[in-house]
RNA sequence: GGGAUCUUAGCUCAGCUGGGAGAGCAUCUGCCUUACAAGCAGAGGGUCACAGGUUCGAGCCCUGUAGGUCCCACCA
């Protein structure tokens, strides 16, 4: 059956067209086969009420690759799908959207909001996955989960309860990174640290009894209020002599202690320290190891509480402003100096957090961590590129104990109660009864959520039913690779690991494919605040999602940052064209029947080297892929594809087809060009296939009408009978002949026109057994080398001596050109030939002459040197030859 | 302060375990050659940041220098 296909490559009359197809088919579907092997990917659960962003697209294709990859290896290949509930993004969001209808969240109180929430999860929710599927990702999406579905809360709780159970969760009292705006306690990893332009307030705090100060220096002079010793170190000489003293705290009517501690720096500032507790992590420390007290005096949204007199009520900033006028007026302010420092801000709403003292859950982190790194060490796991080993150990070497508990409404809500009575904490799957202790009936459950990033640690196996033993974690898990940017590796991958090494005992993949950032044209990040963000559903409504996939995975190596170009996708836009229009040729040759498989003696040199081609392309690409290297593998398609199918099989193929009614062996020459192209074709369409998964479906079951799907065909591997080293060799040869003379006539401005007779003059050539094969292989050769007519012989005799000549590795090609040739010029360039040649043989001769050299490389590099060098003086002596007739005309 | 990474053609980037510098875009010259002008055939263009070292041989390995980017870090 002959199919036509349009003349331009629209994508918009396919994607959706296949998509649905691969859906009703199922395709996408991966069950427990215990005949297969599995092969699983986690998709990173987008964010419910996110965009398909840049990030997203670039995410997703590798995923989709590597499953297309293995599924057609014939792997049970699941590609687990969800989304995120994305605890403060979500909670944001929705807040806002209430209140622009005029809702106060605090008003409606918590059922109301989360009735709200959940309406609008059902309703975005849906939305980045479709964007998603536009991409053509072929993930499970019959088992799409959502980290706060039944499966995943349960398996929440399990964690929950066990963690706590053996004393990794607690409840403490402790400094933690509160965000004013958001208000909620945020984790370390969600702190960015900015450097920001501020000033060192230098303050005298008077000593009790005496006229003199003790001169500190501040970045945070509000924090002055909350200050209950000051620090000096115990070497200072300096100070020595006022440890055990007190201070008048000014603008209070405190008196603080003069203290010694070691975190005292004698070189930094004025070598003392006023020590706020409350409100900075290191002054907290000191103030356990000294008993100070700690005086919080900030409320949650950052204004000074009650406990600052006159400056209770103003804003943290504001109270900074009047505290250093009063202590100017007071004459304490000694001076001001300007200073650049590290300001941690909430990554989300870029709020500067406040350190504070509250209460909160914590994950105690060091046996987790320890047993995270060992996983690493033991070769378990792996980064992909390695460098990030170090990234991933220097934090877990480095990590504090992770505050879990969020002051938000939409998340997973702490399974903790509180016993109204004696205030015992019942950790439990459900609310109890009574209170174990007091027997008390009234228990209140904890007001917090958890950690979005705490349901996300668990995503590779509560997806898979954990904590339940079901068929698909047991099949299923652990996963094998999982895909991400290296932005959330401290969020995400570190969690995941240590959260799955103490549930199921086993890392929870075990290749972390880490890719960079999509920035756009100069390198800048792409933000909402900059608008400099790329759509990619723009580029694919433009180009298509095979061309936005196939500009995401070329030029750029893994772990690399990216940066986007129209001018890339319209590239690979243009690509999609070539093997569109490649296709379509071979279709409009095809006969009425079915070409059969010809007998391999029948097969023209030209359709061997072009099956040895396709034989190692395919090698190579499943090297490449194996290696996540799918950049390298992608571009070697494209170059095969375009530089060595289209540019020269199809041309040669052409001209076999045009002399099909001549005779016999030029029709059975045709036949065998027919089934190369369709052979080669549909090959190094499965191995495009991944990556551009829409067009190659859509030619295949074209151009194969009994295929059902390109998708569920089996990955072309490697041919040991398809290796044709001689035949190679000798395309290659005729290719150097019509590129040479094709330059040279480039050169001359010889118009396509202008046909000349060529002589190819070869000894190798004429004499091979296989010559009339090649002529055969290339039909008329006469048309790759505009020429009238084509001779090869073994002699120049016969060879007019006002011709021009190209010199190739295995032949000398003549072409008479009388009336055009300058031969100055001539002599000029063969000149500059024979020059050129002559560096070359003493380059190789330099070498094979290196004693060293022939003692110490590889036989193999060696013998190549040596033909080079045969090949080199060969064809100088060719040069030379032309030269001497030229000069003695 | 620690770490990672980068510096290759005008631009953006590849270059896998060391063995004669590549692609896309851009530029220039010819071509509407009946699959494709989203195309075809050619051309020009690089001391691979710099300085040492290892090696028969270095864009690649080692050391240092300079510059850029990023991450981490409790110096008030």
């Amino acid at each position: 059956m002959r199919k036509e296909l349009e003349k331009t490559y629209d994508p918009k009359d396919i994607e959706d067209r296949l998509y649905q197809k691969w859906m009703d088919n199922g395709y996408f579907h991966a069950k427990v086969n215990p005949d297969k092997k599995p092969f699983t990917i986690v998709m990173p659960p987008p964010n419910v009420t996110g965009q398909l962003h840049m990030g997203h697209a670039l995410d997703n294709t590798m995923q989709d690759i590597l499953i297309r990859f293995k599924r057609m290896q014939g792997y049970e290949a699941l590609w687990q799908p969800g989304t995120d509930h994305a605890a403060i993004a979500t909670e944001v969001k929705v807040t806002e959207k209430l209140r622009s209808e005029g809702i106060d969240k605090e008003e409606i109180g918590r059922e109301e909001f989360l009735k709200h929430a959940w309406k609008w999860k059902e309703e975005y929710g849906g939305r980045i996955i479709n964007q998603l599927k536009k991409l053509g990702s072929s993930a499970d999406w019959e088992r799409e989960r959502f980290t706060m579905d039944e499966g995943c809360s349960k398996a929440v709780e399990e964690v929950f309860l066990k963690l706590y159970e053996k004393g990794y969760i607690y409840k403490g009292s402790r400094i933690v990174n509160w965000c004013p705006v958001c208000q909620t306690s945020i984790s370390e990893a969600e702190v960015e640290h900015q450097e920001q332009a501020g000033h060192f307030w230098h303050i005298n705090y008077p000593i009790v009894g005496s006229d003199e100060f003790v001169e500190i220096a501040t970045t945070r002079p509000e924090t002055l209020l909350g200050d209950t010793a000051v620090a000096v170190n115990p070497e200072d000489e300096r100070y020595k002599h006022l440890i055990g003293k007190m201070l008048k705290l000014p603008l209070t009517d405190r008196e603080i202690p003069v203290i010694a501690d070691e975190y005292v720096d004698k070189e930094f500032g004025t070598g003392c320290v006023k020590i706020t507790p409350a409100h900075d992590p290191n002054d907290f420390e000191v103030g356990k190891r000294h008993n100070l007290e700690e005086i919080c005096i900030l409320n949650d949204d950052a204004t000074i509480n009650a406990r600052g007199g006159k400056y209770a009520g103003m804003d943290r900033y504001e109270a900074r402003k009047a505290m250093v006028a009063d202590l100017e007026e007071q004459g304490l302010l000694v001076k001001v100096v300007d200073h650049t420092h590290n300001v941690g801000t909430h990554d989300r709403c870029k709020t500067t957090v406040e350190p504070m003292i509250k209460q909160q859950w914590f994950v105690k982190m060091d046996e987790m961590a320890k047993a995270a790194i060992e996983v690493l060490d033991k070769g378990d796991l792996e980064f992909v590129p390695e460098s990030f080993d170090k990234t991933y150990l220097h934090w877990l070497e480095n990590i504090h104990d992770w505050c879990i508990s969020r002051q938000l409404w939409w998340g997973h809500r702490i399974p903790a109660y509180y016993c109204d009575e004696c205030g015992e904490i019942v950790v439990a799957r459900e609310k109890p009864e009574v209170c174990p202790k007091c027997g008390c009936v009234h228990l209140t459950q904890d007001e917090d959520t958890l950690d979005t990033w705490f349901s996300s640690a668990l995503w590779p196996f509560s997806t898979l039913g954990w904590p339940d033993k079901t068929p698909e974690l047991e099949y299923f898990y652990p996963t094998d690779v999982l895909v991400t940017g290296y932005d959330i590796i401290f969020f995400w991958v570190i969690r995941m690991v240590f959260s799955a090494l103490e549930q199921t005992g086993e890392s929870p993949f075990h290749h972390v494919l880490i890719h960079g950032l999509v920035r756009d044209s100069q390198g800048r990040k792409m933000s909402k605040s900059l608008g400099n963000g790329i759509d990619p559903l723009e580029v694919i409504d433009k180009y298509g999602a095979d061309a936005l996939r196939l500009a995401l995975m070329t030029g750029n190596a893994p772990g690399n940052d990216m940066r986007f170009y129209w001018e890339k996708v319209e590239a690979s836009r243009n690509f999609a064209n070539k093997v569109w229009n490649a296709s379509r040729f071979i279709m409009m040759n095809q006969p009425e029947s079915e070409v059969e498989e010809p007998e391999s003696f029948h097969l023209k040199p030209a359709d061997r080297w072009i099956l040895a081609k396709v034989n190692r392309l395919t090698k190579e690409v499943t090297e490449n892929m194996d290696k996540y290297e799918l950049g390298i593998a992608v571009q070697k398609v494209y170059d095969f594809i375009w530089d060595e199918f289209c540019d020269w099989y199809i041309e040669i193929a052409k001209l076999r087809m045009g002399a099909r009614e001549d005779n016999a062996n030029a029709a059975d020459s045709a036949d065998c060009a027919i089934w190369t192209l369709k052979t080669v074709l549909s090959q190094a369409l499965k191995l495009l296939h991944p990556f551009m998964p829409f067009i190659t479906e859509e030619i295949y079951c074209t151009l194969c009408p009994d295929e059902e799907s390109i998708m569920i065909a089996d990955w072309p591997v490697y041919r040991e009978e398809w290796e044709f080293p001689v035949y190679e060799k000798m395309i290659e040869m005729i290719k150097d002949v019509i590129r040479g003379v094709r330059n040279i006539r480039a050169e001359m401005n010889v118009p396509n026109g202008r046909k000349a007779k060529v002589y190819i003059v070869s000894e190798s050539m004429e004499n091979c057994e296989y010559f009339e094969l090649i002529k055969n292989s290339f039909g008329a050769l006469e048309r790759l080398l505009y020429a009238s007519q084509v001779r090869v012989q073994s002699s120049k005799k016969g060879i007019s001596e006002d011709a021009v000549s190209v010199v190739t590795a295995g032949a000398t090609v003549y072409l008479p050109l009388e009336d055009l040739i300058d031969f100055e010029k001539e002599i000029e360039r063969l000149e500059k030939e024979a020059a050129r040649l002559t560096k070359e043989i003493a380059r190789a001769s330099g070498m094979l002459k290196n004693e060293k050299f022939v003692s110490k490389a590889p036989e193999a590099k060696i013998q190549e040197e040596k033909e080079k060098l045969e090949k080199y003086t060969q064809m100088k002596e060719q040069v030379e030859g032309r030269l001497e007739q030229l000069r003695s005309r």
